[in-house]
DNA sequence: ATAGGGTTATCT
DNA sequence: AGATAACCCTAT
């Protein structure tokens, strides 16, 4: 009986994706076939995996752009019959869809970075992750690994990406631009220039939807959020601090670096509330890191 | 088997 | 009502 529309869920997503770093898009049977990723997309047919490629691709792509308009005029034309362009200024100019450029200073960004970044101090990765947190439209926000599965696809990854993320995620953290709930990052309401509402986001995860009864007032989502963006840093700095206190103790052997990264690594592979495991972990790489190489830190 | 256009279901 | 995502159909 009818089946009503199987949501793709995050898993399958991000199968998908990294179906597609492997194999490359356009090779869905072999995706489809390969045993890595079989188990979590065996309900998906290979057009399944077409189509939810191509609206992904719709999706991330050009949010503030011109392909929105260029959806919007093919959405108007459905009824309408008449191109009225009268300027019709680049629409000629074809669409060199390519926005994922330029990155590159990020690669020798530990030496360059002063150059051209002084009055900001926003680096270049930064809007990375401003734009991968806004483009990948997570209602709940979106976790390292996701932010960091978006950059890379999208661009290409220094060797110890990862780390560095991490920096730049707490730094972004603590200064008030990300919202950190449940390991999710969220773009702070101060911008919420956006569009729409500030959302109050549940902190629970899975995907239970929130009664829309609540819609009484226009005023309390502000407040809402900013009580989430006091508790979140409240929560962060807290445990940061003693996160650090105890990572200097053991900050005086390498082998501490290892087992931070261990940590982190196994604090995010389990979903349970090891919020502050993992904030312990990250402190200690912070304040290792600090000692040992304090130039691979992207100052800003 | 894949790409593209078109249709329906779901959410705001 | 509009927008978006899942689904369906067809030509290559």
């Amino acid at each position: 009986m009818g089946a009503p529309k199987q949501k793709w869920t995050a898993e399958e997503e991000l199968a998908l994706k990294a179906g597609v770093r492997k194999h490359g898009a356009g090779k869905w049977r072999t995706i489809l076939k390969d045993p890595e990723f079989s188990g979590t997309l065996c309900l998906r047919s290979n057009v399944d995996l077409k189509d939810k490629w191509r609206n992904l691709s719709v999706t991330a792509n050009g949010w503030g752009s011109r392909e929105k308009a260029r959806i919007a005029m093919k959405r108007s034309q459905q009824i309408v019959k008449h191109d009225n362009s009268p300027k019709a200024v680049s629409t000629s100019i074809e669409d060199s869809d390519d926005e994922i450029l330029d990155i590159k200073p990020i690669a020798v960004s530990s030496e360059n970075i002063h150059v051209t970044g002084q009055k900001r101090s926003f680096s270049r990765i930064d809007n990375l992750i401003l734009e991968a947190i806004t483009n990948l439209k997570e209602p709940t926000g979106s976790n390292k690994t996701t932010i960091a599965m978006y950059i890379e696809d999208q661009y290409w990854p220094p060797p110890d990406f990862t780390q560095l993320l991490s920096a730049k995620l707490k730094t972004l953290t603590a200064s008030g631009r990300l919202i950190k709930v449940k390991r999710r990052y969220r773009i702070a309401p101060t911008s919420a220039f956006l569009k729409g509402k500030p959302s109050n986001i549940s902190i629970y995860e899975g995907r239970q939807r929130e009664p829309s009864g609540s819609v009484v007032d226009d005023f309390t989502p502000l407040l809402r959020s900013q009580v989430d963006v006091e508790l979140a840093r409240m929560r962060n700095m807290t445990a940061q601090e003693a996160a650090a206190a105890a990572a200097q103790a053991v900050a005086e052997a390498e082998a501490a670096m290892a087992q931070a990264e261990e940590a982190a690594k196994e604090a995010e592979a389990a979903e349970a509330d090891a919020e502050a495991a993992q904030a312990f972990a990250e402190a200690a790489l912070l304040t290792i890191k600090n000692r040992k190489t304090a130039d691979l830190i992207v100052r800003a």
